[in-house]
DNA sequence: CTGAAAGCGCTTACAG
DNA sequence: CTGAAAGCGCTTACAG
């Protein structure tokens, strides 16, 4: 009973019409009469005609897909997927899903394989991939990172952008903090390194002390762990953690030392994750649109899929918001 | 330059075969003589040869794609997704990603359309649809919902079992609390929905008291709208949260209150978020393996797909682990 | 055991 | 303005 799919060839037959002539009318190219046109699309409509994909790809060489290489992790790519995935459907590519686990290298290698399998038009990955493995020949889809910084990559960087903390670590030492520590993320994330970098830049402009870079994970293990070790007279202390997860140990470690947060000492993370208006205390933060983070980064693929120009950004996609683990600040006192 | 991908043909002349041969070398399919078959495949893959998907598509009238439908949620889902891409992966199908916001109506109207579009060969829906709405011609795709609950729908319900809440409220009552209260999820995820089937259950089995049940989200504010609206003298009290998000608002909110966790009252939640076992006090919850469940759906999915036997699932993916926020119990004290 | 050939459903020059 | 025809790269009966 299962009618199958109606072809070109069923529409052309209903209308009374040529085959091509339905394609020209679908497409809109050739040069068809505005009645036949119409009548055709009409007939098409009514039988509920989809051009095959498969064999359209077949024709004009072109896949119309996309992929995007992802993997379990304390994150928010579900988020960039799902942005991903609107403005692919938006731009009429179907995207597909690869997941991936494993070592840095595995994921660079998976990426690599995808980019010349010839069967996506271009890659996108949320997951760090090694820079210097990633060597692509001349007729390998186009692959954007989001989560790399390098020179040889198209990356939109967004992420990595950690000048706010800048604004954080000073806003803290104007409010008369004078010694500071980091809970850094995985190195092998361009935002965790740049964060770092930040981190080291203000200090030392500032001259306030650093107890250090301590930690290299997106885990609230790194956080507590942090506070674990750190010796009795520590505070009281800044605590400027890589992420909301790293903060959140930072919590759960000055709680278990018997430190009061924000009074011995101050804690502040990022990615404003779902959790951090509602710990005790709330968590001073830096918000990121991760939906529109993955528009964006495929937004860039599809330009470079198509050989246009890469989007510029509009808005900044970061901002700080303050709360009660560093008792507020610029907004309420100071 | 960018010397194309090269094709069966070109494997052919370089193997010096038909190209028929090839296929049938490559396909294990024919009667190849074994030395033909190896050359064969070791010049292929000198080659780099890579079947085109969309000829063997076209020919074979499969498009040897399964679609997964998702969007932005305070849930698990890119571990879903991860789990159910790696199945695909196995099993040898693409997997197409759709991000779908908007109504249950919006998104089961979304669903019907990828069964019916004939571009792919399965649908997997970890967003709840209205199982009314999800009409399905004989020719449709087969659809599998992770989230619902219904005779009409292929559905692993392994989410939704609830079995384990019964546990724990008689563990609870069995340390002597005898006030109950659930802060429910969503009405129209199947998991919600059973939780509140389960604690009214079980409530009325044990004869304790219950304020009720409200709330109807998976979120924070959830959880710590329901404390703010308490009377005071409602605790000592027993919340039994939907999800983990809760827990944390209700946590969040019995600190505005003024009430001690567990002494004034205590929380249990689900899911095992990242945050939860870093929380002060960490919360006591019902851990699931999420990447688990999607491989399980997407198995379901193939099984459907390729007219086989749905897969038995083995071990129970849940489990309950006793935190702080119920001064823990079972194993502990009593 | 191997090869010549048809055909899946499109797009797109090319004739008329 | 419309139609007949080629061809994208496969799979698979069918001849030999």
């Amino acid at each position: 009973m299962s009618a199958r799919q109606p072809t070109s060839h069923d529409v052309a037959r209903a209308a009374g019409v040529s085959q091509s002539t339905v394609s020209y009318a679908l497409s809109g190219k050739g040069t068809i009469a505005p009645r036949t046109r119409e009548h055709v699309l009409a007939v098409a409509a009514s039988m509920g005609y989809r051009p095959n994909l498969a064999a359209r790809s077949m024709r004009t060489q072109r896949s119309g897909r996309l992929a995007v290489v992802t993997g379990v992790t304390v994150d928010n790519r579900l988020r960039m997927l799902t942005g991903a995935a609107e403005v692919a459907a938006e731009a009429g590519y179907a995207l597909d899903t690869h997941s991936v686990d494993g070592t840095a290298e595995a994921r660079t290698e998976r990426v690599v394989d995808l980019a010349r399998s010839g069967q996506v038009e271009g890659v996108l990955t949320f997951l760090p991939v090694v820079p210097d493995a990633l060597t692509l020949d001349d007729d390998a889809a186009p692959v954007v990172a989001e989560t790399a910084l390098d020179e040889q990559l198209r990356t939109t960087g967004e992420l990595a952008d950690a000048g706010l903390l800048g604004t954080v670590i000073s806003a803290l030492a104007a409010a008369g903090h004078r010694r500071f520590l980091h809970v850094a993320g995985p190195e092998h994330f361009a935002s965790a390194r740049s964060r770092r970098d930040v981190y080291l830049a203000e200090v030392e402009r500032l001259g306030v002390e650093s107890l250090g870079v301590v930690g290299s994970a997106w885990s609230p293990e790194s956080g507590r762990a942090a506070m674990l070790a750190l010796p009795d007279d520590a505070v009281p202390l800044a605590v400027i953690a890589a992420n909301d997860y790293v903060a959140l140990g930072v919590l759960r470690g000055a709680a278990e030392r018997g430190w009061s947060v924000p009074g011995d000492l101050v804690v502040t993370g990022w990615d404003d994750a779902d959790f951090s208006a509602f710990t005790s205390p709330s968590l001073t933060t830096i918000p990121v649109d991760f939906v529109e983070a993955g528009r964006r980064a495929m937004r860039r693929l599809v330009a470079a899929v198509r050989g246009e120009e890469p989007p510029r950004p509009t808005a900044p996609l970061q901002r700080v918001v303050w709360r009660e683990s560093t008792g507020n600040l610029p907004r309420t006192a100071g």
